[in-house]
DNA sequence: CTGAAAGCGCTTACAG
DNA sequence: CTGAAAGCGCTTACAG
């Protein structure tokens, strides 16, 4: 493979050499702190045209003090969740002039939280946003020290005191529970996906709702997020006729169980309702279009980025208000009979 | 919100002094490159775990010239192809001691280009990965510094002479093409992407298959990456009785053109064939499964990890082969009649 | 094994 | 407006 040779980087000392000026003159065309003559500008910013001069950033960094990383940690980068969330935190933190360190903590175990949180903070961080949607975060966020300014994005509540953009899963699990209730179902079975320590908030909003109707509260089954779980959980539960609704954890999940069921012949929502959590892209595409409890993840991760300016300056950030919202679509329907 | 307040991190010096030793001694604890006597060893350690130490990466950055920090820069961040490269990198990165720091690029013109050059080249750079899956990423290609180390991952050859880990778009759009002429197809339509600056490789293969098989080229439609785009051409095609195949740029793109051809009461593959490019995870559950040419993006992703390691330590990396493979599902069969 | 000294590339008072 | 000087927090020869 063909490759350009990697000089050497030219450094403010050579701009001032070829431009016939001190170093300090260079800094302040850069930074236009000073003002410069208009001649000696034009000299410097040819002599840094011509040799591509590039600001050596650590040491910037080191004299100011300032800090253009937000670190994120995360348990995934690829899921519509997380990815969304990522997306979000990206654009706010370019439109602040940050860049986002993605560190993904790939095991729930203290060994790989240390190294990713280890890893993170050998960069030069303005601070930190933290995805707490699994254990990893829950791990990370009291692995961090006090010295870094901290924000997480969560679902539902949480121990450390760091400002939290939150969506909250627990109204939405029950909002999206009452709705299935309300078609007639007598209760709703729950495909759960992993919380972070604690069962999932969605989870717990979805047994409130069943208790407080009155209804049985089925065993949950387990997934891992995965729409190929999520399958599994289907066949399996196309095998009880007791089910007559499903909610499950979030949309790929959702999509999975669809078609395990509608692969033992139950017909979704004719035979069995299934409804999702998230609002994934192809959930209005998906046969039968999903029924699903929406969030804005984007939303959320310009809210932490938000947090985290707001600490670093000192001025309070007002977070916007929760953009829970119930989807209805075609994969939910009154039982048969 | 609550909030823990944020200190001044404590520096080197501030461990010196309270272990009682002298400040490179500190250092040596922390980089074992000096033997360093076992009782100042303990008392340096329980000094950084008392102060919560942590070390300044700017400083350290500054003085050994070492930067682990890996820039990407890529028009997007969520779709299945650039989420799952960027998974490679990061997974790849990490495993290297690298963290990957993101600048999403996301308009196609010079000022945007520009601006996200600017911002990314403004942090302490290993080096940098250029995602060349669009035109955003060809233009940033041309705008980055002779004096960094860059890769890139790149659907098909290329301009600027930096190493690829490419994905033969070309190969795979001719492979699948060719399949589908097997099957009896007079011709093949296409849903193109939008590629980087010409058109994408894929579209390229899909017309040399044709020419070479003397079928017939229609004009490709467009799209923008969506299933929504899909869902829109495939609403289009469903109205022309001469279409009997089509082959979409991506596994989203095909989601919605499937989608739309049975709104329509087309029936797929019935009807109309479909086939996708990519294999994204829920092309084995789509109704009907998807017919697509697989890519192993994370694979790519790590090569150019390789690659620009290769080029960091002067070790030549050797690429893995191609991981282009047909996944023939049902969304495909031979025409009717 | 250990400390005093120099220096990485920049910015920011300090004097003109 | 401009240069000489100091210093950010670390590491690395240099002497013991």
């Amino acid at each position: 493979v063909n490759s350009r040779p990697i000089k050497r980087p030219p450094v403010l000392a050579d701009v001032a050499r070829a431009a016939g000026v001190s170093v300090p003159t260079v800094s302040r065309v850069l930074s236009g702190s000073t003002p410069v003559s208009a001649d000696k500008v034009r000299l410097v910013l040819q002599a840094i045209q011509d040799l591509g001069y590039h600001p050596n950033a650590a040491a910037r960094a080191l004299v100011t003090g300032q800090r253009s990383i937000i670190g994120v940690l995360t348990g995934d980068t690829t899921r519509y969740g997380y990815a969304s969330t990522i997306q979000g935190i990206e654009e706010a933190g370019r439109a602040a002039g940050l860049v986002v360190a993605i560190t993904v903590i790939d095991q729930p175990d203290e060994a790989s939280v240390r190294a990713a949180v280890d890893l993170a903070l050998a960069q030069p961080l303005a601070g930190v946003i933290v995805l707490e949607f699994d254990i990893q975060g829950s791990l990370a966020l009291s692995a961090l020290p006090d010295s870094l300014a901290v924000a997480a994005v969560s679902s539902g509540g949480g121990g450390s005191p760091v400002p939290r953009a939150v969506f909250d899963d627990h109204e939405g699990g029950r909002r999206i529970t009452e709705y299935l209730l309300s078609l007639g179902h007598k209760t709703v079975h729950h495909v759960a996906v992993p919380g972070s320590g604690r069962p999932s908030g969605r989870l717990l909003g979805w047994r409130k709702a069943l208790k407080a109707a009155g209804a049985k509260v089925p065993r949950p089954l387990a997934s891992d997020w995965t729409a190929r779980s999520g399958y599994e959980a289907g066949l399996r539960l196309a095998d009880r006729d007791d089910v007559t609704a499903v909610l499950c954890g979030n949309d790929e999940v959702a999509f999975g169980v669809i078609k395990g069921l509608q692969d033992r012949g139950r017909r979704v929502p004719q035979d069995v309702s299934v409804a999702g959590f998230d609002d994934h892209p192809l959930a209005e595409l998906w046969t039968p279009a999903l029924t699903t409890m929406s969030q804005d993840f984007t939303e959320l991760g310009r809210t932490a980025v938000g947090f985290l300016i707001g600490r670093l300056t000192g001025r309070p950030y007002q977070a916007p208000n929760s953009t829970l919202r119930l989807v209805i679509r075609e994969s939910t329907a009154a039982p048969r009979g």
